[in-house]
This record gives structure tokens, C-alpha cells and sequence, in this order.
DNA sequence: GCCAACGTTGGC
DNA sequence: GCCAACGTTGGC
């Protein structure tokens, strides 16, 4: 083959390197330096004078395999800038005079702008990717004017390229960075004299392939119209970009192949002149119109209608998606619209994680998502102006907070649930937001002062003031109107399974604001909810009154039948069992006392309603708060089996009105009564082992000689003899004793006393008991 | 580490 | 330009 290319180019030998090496190349690698082998073996060698071009055509079949090995091993790249570029220096110069109309930098730069396709054929389909956007994004302006010629050789690689190539083509204007500009492996083929002298430079070259040299035998042929189809042509094998399972071998059939120069596919060398003439008379119509677009563009064989970009575009609506090299986006969990990968270049990509990041906390799945309306009653709600908040949070509707995706969720630290099957919400009160019934936010700094209960009340009244803390009352539902309440302070350390029952409760209640008792599990903290639960049969309640001293530990469940007028407020919560709770001993509640003195009692009656809600500095009952840890103390030997089997029941029977039940440490089984409306306010009754059990009243016990305890068994072991005993009870009063005339000074306030034997429980008629109306002067 | 506050962005 | 709300910051 380059016998007769030889043959077909007797003056090669009359080139001087000088002018067939470009003179940067020639300065780097000075020409004869370094002659490889191969050239010399080769029977063509004898005819080339060692000045000659064999300098810079055999260094290219060495390197082109090296290239190529390189290639496939990715580290092309660093080769070009690290290692000596001897070869590069060798580099299949260029003849300066053969340029086609290209001056010597545009020369330049087309091999430059070859080694830049090859670099994209080593290159990963991103890293061409990635190379195009720079190319377009900052162009460069000394490589404009390649951009033209490469377009048309774009054209001639595009009818054969893969879809894949055919992608990269587009926009590939040869992103000359100065690293790429130092390896000129596909430099040689791309010889000079087959575009000046025509055939010399590839007579010389026995690496030239078929391909190469029928291009390049076109692209020479004198007097035909060169200045277009031969720059297309000579630039084209080198330019191309290859696909990695993209042979030379397929690229020079493809090129060669072509209809238009079928004895050049048989034999590159043979019919060299013959297809040079066939091309010529025959050829292509180097200028076609595409039926696209109507631009003038170069056919490349017969049969092309289509300018270049109008076949891209054809070809990519062709082109299966699965071929294409996009980048893999993390499916996220729900996604539907935003799920669809974008198959157009950066700009889509640009757009959908723009889009993504924008739709990050939804998952557009769930109930929250897919709500469109604000509660309006969340914190978050009210923090928007259009609710009249102060646009401080500046966060979506608690309600339409993403159950899957929101980053409340994550940030709330709720061990045990699974975060995907929590709300919002429910993360919240995970991590004692709601059921932390205390201010939000970060605590103030303490300030302890002389009465701690002023430090409570003065903090709720600014916390009243404050607008957030508005915002929260109404926002968290049935929590923050607990919080409302302000006195009512309880903390959850519960463990993982009760998280879950408390949220559900809690979710149903912010759903259909209604409170919702779900038997046990259920978290009422309002006067509000409290009226809403009129019917309920039975609560587990914990609860914590005042004036109870043995009730340093209480956990308990009474019933609560609501059918009276309002409560107060007390109930702050039910949760399971008590016998539940003591065993898994994870149960914290933080609660206050409710009690209030004897002398404020008749005073508030009238308020009780509200003492917690409207005005706090009305509310002249202290309020403590406790915490009570069932984790602690309680052992084993301080359960009796029949306290609690009694308790249970009575957790599960209907008690008179707002008696509620509750065991403490003792153990010791206490009923309370809970509203302040009652004449029983302060009664208390506290049922020990074995049953038996003891009256209260204001801390008072009531003594044995009381008719009380005749009218009802010694030992209270069912739930008939608590409930009669409670009704007996509700049908009794509170001794008011006697006004103690002697003790106080006419202007000050009457104190009224009882007589030491008092019996603290009369008809609820009776203001006194006997031995109060006639005490006993002195 | 939590969370209130707020800068910022995207949609309209 | 306004609104919604995401993401970050800094105090605690």
C-alpha cells in the first residue's frame, strides 16, 4: 500500500521537514532525531531520505498505539502534561505550505483542534459533556474560526457516527486548554503533504490507513474544488469522535464505505487515482440545500438531504434514551413529576435540580403534600401575614409539612418511630413540642427570685404578650391551647412505643380539631378539650392536687364522666395504664398542682373556669411544677396486685363527675376530685392495701367517727363501693367552721376556724357541722 | 444539637 | 413586586 503511494507521490522525497513539520514541532522535536524502526523496515523507508518525513510519520504509528492504549486506560491526559512529549515534539509535523486557505495559527489550531477531539474520545461521555458546556459557555475567541470547518466535518462524521457521537458533535468547538494543546497524537495522519502536494505526505506515511489516505487522496485532488471538501475531509478521521467500541478499523469503512467512493473501500491504495477521479467527476454536490432548514451544507454522499444539525436533531428523536449518557439522579422517595430525567443537556439539568432542590422536603405523596389550604392555626400558620403574624418563621403549614421529606421531621430527634411514618406534627411532639407543653424556644435564662411561682407567673404573663407565644397557642393545636392555659406544664421522657400512640391521638386532634380520646391514649390539655370530651367514659389521668402529701409519685386512671358543667382545665392528659406505665417506667410528667387555699376557694368558684386561661395574675393559686418519675423509685415490692387490679378497673368504669384515680407510691390508690366546682374539691379519698381506705378533707383527715364510714364498707375492693362511696360524697359538703371573732381586729378580714373534732364533711345544705356551730370559747 | 430568625430564591 | 417557603445562621 504505501509502495504505490509512493509511486503515486515521487516528489515527497523533494519536501524538506522543515516545511512538512510545522516549526513549533520542529523546535521541540528537531526532525531525524528520533526514527523509529518501523519506518526503517518498512520497504518505503529506502526512498525516504532520513531528513525526510519519516521523522515525523513514524513517531505517529508508535504513538498512535500508544494513544491508543493510553486511551483506553483513561490517563491520556496526564500523559499530555506530565510526561515528556517527545513523541508529541515529533509529532507528524505538518508542511506550514499546506494549509487550504488555513493560515499557520489556524493551522495550528486545527491540530489543535484534532488532539482536542481526541482527547474526547479518551474522555468519558461526561468529561465531553462537561467540555462542550466550557466551550460554550466561554468561548474562545481565537478558536472561532475553526468552529466553522470542524462544523463541516462534523457533517461528514455525522452520518456515520453512533447516536452517541453524533450527541457529542454538536457542540464541540475543541475547548483548547494548553495541556490538550500539547498532545498532537492523531497530528500525523492528518499529513500535511496529502492536502498540499497531495500525495506525498501520505507516500511517506505507512501508518496512513485506507481510510485516512482515501480522505486524504480526496481532499488533495488538484483542481477540484479543495478549498471546502478537502478541509472537511483531511480534518475528519482525527476530529471524529469515536465512540470507546468505535474501531479505526469501522471509522475507515464508514468513510471509506461511503457510496461515493466504493473502490476506495476495496483498496485504498490501488484506487487511489481512480477514486480521486471518480470523486471528482462523479462526487457529491459539495453544496447542498437541507430540506430542514433550507441552509446551503456539504453533502457527504448521496442521498443527503439533511444539513448537519437538522440530522442531529433527526437522529437524536431516533436515538433510544438508553444510550445516551445521562446522570444518574437519586430517585426520591415520591417524586412524580419531578421524576422525569430530562433528557436534554445542561441547561435541563440546570432546570431539574433546580426544581428538585426546590421540591426537596415534599414527596408530593402524602396527605400533608397534596394539602393545599393553611390551618391557619399552626405556629407557622399564624406566623404568616396573611393570618396576621409577624412573618418571622416564614415556614409551611404544620399540616402541609411533607410526612416523608420535611426537614422538621429529621431535625426532631424521635428515636423509635419511624421517621416516614410521622407528620410534622407528630415529630413534634416526639420531641415533646407539643406535649411539652412549655414555652418554645430557647428557655430563659433563670432567674431565680425570692418566690419562684412569681418567676411562673411573670413569665407566662409576657409569654401572653408575646406574639409568638400567641402564635404558638393557636398553633399547636390542642397543645398550645394547653399551653394557653399556661399552667399546665407536662414533659413526656416516654419511650418509643407511646411516642406512637401519643402522636396519633395528637395528629387526629389537629385534623379534625375536635379532641379525639382515644380510650387511654389520648393528650387533653384544655378547658376547651376538656368540654369536648363530655361522654367520654374513661381517661387515664395523671394528676397531682395539691395538699396531698403522699402523692409525691402519682400515676393513675379514673374515669371521667363529663356531664357536668365545665371543667377546669385540670385533665392534662391520658395516658396508658398505670400498671403499663410502672412497668416500662419510662413515664416523666410534668405537672402542676391545681390545689388552691381554703380562703381563695369561694373566691374562684366563680372563675375557676378561666383561672388558667384568661387572666393569670388572677390566678392566685400557686402552681408548681413537678416532675414525676415513675423510672426511679417504684419497685416491684411496692405494687400491690390489688390496687392495681382495682385501679384498672376503676380506669375503666364510669366515675361521678371529675373523680379522677390515680395510684402513687405506697402504694396508696387516691381519688381525686378534680373540678373545683365540686363541694369535694378537696376531698380526697385514698384507698390502701388491702383496701382500706381513708377520707381527706384539705388535708385533713376525716375522722373514723364520721357517719361516712358507716354508710360504706370497711375496705373498698370494687368499683361499686368506690363509685357509691364518691356519690355519697358528692351529695356532702365542706364544713365552713366558725368565725373566729376573738382572734382578729374588727377591720381585720373574719378568719373562720373548725373545732378540732370538726366534721369536715356535712350536707351539702349544712354550713357547718355541729360541733362548729357551737365551739368552744377559749 | 435545637430552633428562632432571617436571607434568599422561585413562582406568580 | 409580592408571596411562599427553603436553607442557613447564630444564640443557646
Amino acid at each position: 500500500m504505501t509502495d504505490e503511494l509512493n509511486e503515486l507521490s515521487p516528489e515527497s522525497e523533494i519536501l524538506k521537514p522543515e516545511d512538512a513539520v510545522p516549526a513549533y514541532l520542529n523546535e521541540m522535536h528537531p526532525i531525524g532525531e528520533d526514527v523509529d524502526s518501523d519506518v526503517e523496515d518498512d520497504d518505503m523507508s529506502c526512498k525516504v531520505t532520513v531528513e525526510l518525513l519519516p521523522d515525523w510519520l513514524k513517531p505517529m504509528e508508535e504513538e498512535e498505539v500508544g494513544v491508543d492504549e493510553l486511551m483506553s486506560a483513561g490517563r491520556i491526559n496526564r500523559r499530555k502534561t506530565k510526561e515528556k512529549p517527545p513523541k508529541v515534539k515529533r509529532g507528524r509535523g505538518r508542511p506550514p505550505k499546506i494549509r487550504h486557505g488555513l493560515s499557520r495559527s489556524e493551522f495550528k489550531k486545527g491540530l489543535h483542534a484534532d488532539r482536542t477531539m481526541k482527547k474526547k474520545r479518551v474522555g468519558s461521555l461526561m468529561s465531553r459533556k462537561r467540555l462542550s458546556r466550557k466551550a460554550t459557555s466561554v468561548p474562545d475567541p481565537s478558536l472561532k474560526a475553526e468552529v466553522l470547518p470542524r462544523t463541516r466535518q462534523r457533517v461528514v462524521r455525522s452520518s456515520t457516527s453512533t447516536p452517541q457521537s453524533t450527541k457529542q458533535v454538536p457542540d464541540s468547538p475543541a475547548g483548547g486548554t494548553s495541556a490538550e494543546f500539547n498532545s498532537p497524537p492523531r497530528l500525523t495522519r492528518v499529513s500535511p503533504p496529502s492536502i498540499d502536494t497531495s500525495r506525498r505526505s501520505f507516500v511517506h506515511s505507512p501508518s496512513v490507513k485506507v481510510g485516512n489516505v482515501t480522505q486524504q487522496i480526496i481532499s488533495t485532488e488538484p483542481g477540484k474544488d479543495v478549498s471546502e471538501l478537502p478541509l472537511q475531509l483531511w480534518l475528519c478521521p482525527s476530529l471524529e469522535p469515536i465512540s470507546p467500541t468505535q474501531t479505526q478499523e469501522i471509522l475507515s469503512q464508514q468513510t471509506v464505505g461511503s457510496p461515493n467512493f466504493p473502490e476506495a473501500s476495496l483498496n485504498g491504495t490501488m484506487t487511489v487515482k481512480e477514486s480521486l477521479t471518480m470523486t471528482v467527476k462523479e462526487s457529491l454536490p459539495l453544496l447542498s440545500e437541507c430540506e430542514g432548514c433550507g441552509c446551503p451544507f456539504s453533502a457527504q454522499k448521496h442521498g443527503d438531504t439533511l444539513c448537519y444539525r437538522c440530522r442531529i436533531k433527526r437522529e437524536k428523536k431516533r436515538s433510544p434514551p438508553n444510550i445516551l449518557c445521562r446522570k444518574q439522579r437519586p430517585q426520591r422517595y415520591g417524586k412524580t413529576e419531578n421524576d422525569i430525567v430530562p433528557d436534554g443537556g445542561d441547561d435541563d439539568d440546570e432546570e431539574y435540580w433546580r426544581l428538585k432542590k426546590r421540591n426537596r422536603r415534599m414527596c408530593q405523596r402524602c396527605d400533608a403534600c397534596r394539602r393545599d389550604t393553611d390551618c391557619g392555626k399552626c405556629d407557622f400558620c399564624m406566623d404568616k401575614p396573611k393570618f396576621g403574624g409577624s412573618n418571622k418563621k416564614r415556614q409551611k403549614c404544620r399540616l402541609r409539612q411533607c410526612k416523608f421529606q420535611s426537614k422538621l421531621q429529621f431535625r426532631n430527634g424521635m428515636k423509635g418511630v419511624p421517621t416516614s411514618s410521622l407528620s410534622p406534627i407528630k415529630k413534634m411532639i416526639k420531641s415533646n413540642k407539643l406535649l411539652k407543653i412549655k414555652k418554645r424556644g430557647r428557655p430563659r435564662k433563670k432567674k431565680f427570685k425570692n418566690d419562684p411561682w412569681e418567676e411562673e407567673e411573670e413569665d407566662y404573663e409576657v409569654s401572653d404578650n408575646d406574639e409568638d407565644d400567641q402564635e404558638l397557642r393557636s398553633s399547636e393545636m390542642n397543645g398550645s391551647q394547653v399551653r394557653k392555659h399556661g399552667k399546665w406544664s407536662y414533659t413526656f421522657k416516654e419511650d418509643e412505643d407511646d411516642a406512637a400512640y401519643v402522636e396519633d391521638v395528637v395528629d387526629a386532634n389537629i385534623e379534625e380539631d375536635s379532641v379525639i380520646l382515644d380510650n387511654e391514649r389520648s393528650v387533653m390539655a384544655s378547658n376547651e378539650m376538656y368540654n369536648t370530651t363530655s361522654g367520654l367514659s374513661s381517661q387515664g389521668l395523671y394528676y397531682n392536687v395539691s395538699g396531698m402529701p403522699l402523692s409525691s409519685h402519682l400515676i393513675g386512671s379514673a374515669p371521667i364522666c363529663n356531664s357536668g358543667a365545665v371543667a377546669m382545665g385540670e385533665v392534662i392528659g391520658s395516658v396508658p395504664m398505670a400498671d403499663e406505665m410502672s412497668q416500662n417506667g419510662f413515664l416523666q410528667i410534668e405537672m402542676v398542682k391545681v390545689g388552691s387555699s381554703p380562703s381563695h376557694y369561694r373566691e374562684e368558684q366563680q372563675n375557676t373556669q378561666q383561672m388558667h386561661i384568661a387572666d393569670p395574675q388572677q390566678e392566685h393559686t400557686p402552681v408548681i411544677t413537678q416532675i414525676f418519675s415513675l423510672a426511679g423509685p417504684e419497685t416491684e415490692s411496692d405494687r400491690d396486685p390489688g390496687l392495681i387490679e382495682l385501679f384498672t378497673s376503676l380506669g375503666q368504669s364510669v366515675l361521678p363527675a371529675h373523680w379522677v384515680c390515680v395510684i402513687a407510691k405506697g402504694p396508696v390508690l387516691q381519688l381525686l376530685q378534680c373540678s373545683k366546682l365540686s363541694t369535694m374539691a378537696d376531698t380526697v379519698v385514698q384507698i390502701e392495701k388491702g383496701f382500706f381506705y381513708q377520707v381527706t378533707v384539705q388535708n385533713q383527715p376525716l375522722l373514723l367517727m364520721h357517719s361516712l364510714y358507716s354508710r360504706h364498707p370497711t375496705c373498698l375492693e370494687k368499683v361499686e363501693h368506690v363509685v357509691s362511696l364518691l356519690l355519697d360524697l358528692e351529695a356532702l359538703g365542706v364544713c365552713q367552721g366558725y368565725q373566729n371573732f376573738q382572734m382578729c381586729s374588727p377591720w381585720e378580714p373574719k378568719m373562720c376556724v373548725r373545732a378540732a373534732l370538726c366534721d369536715l364533711l356535712i350536707p351539702k345544705d349544712d354550713e357547718h357541722c355541729g360541733k362548729c356551730s357551737q365551739p368552744v370559747e377559749g
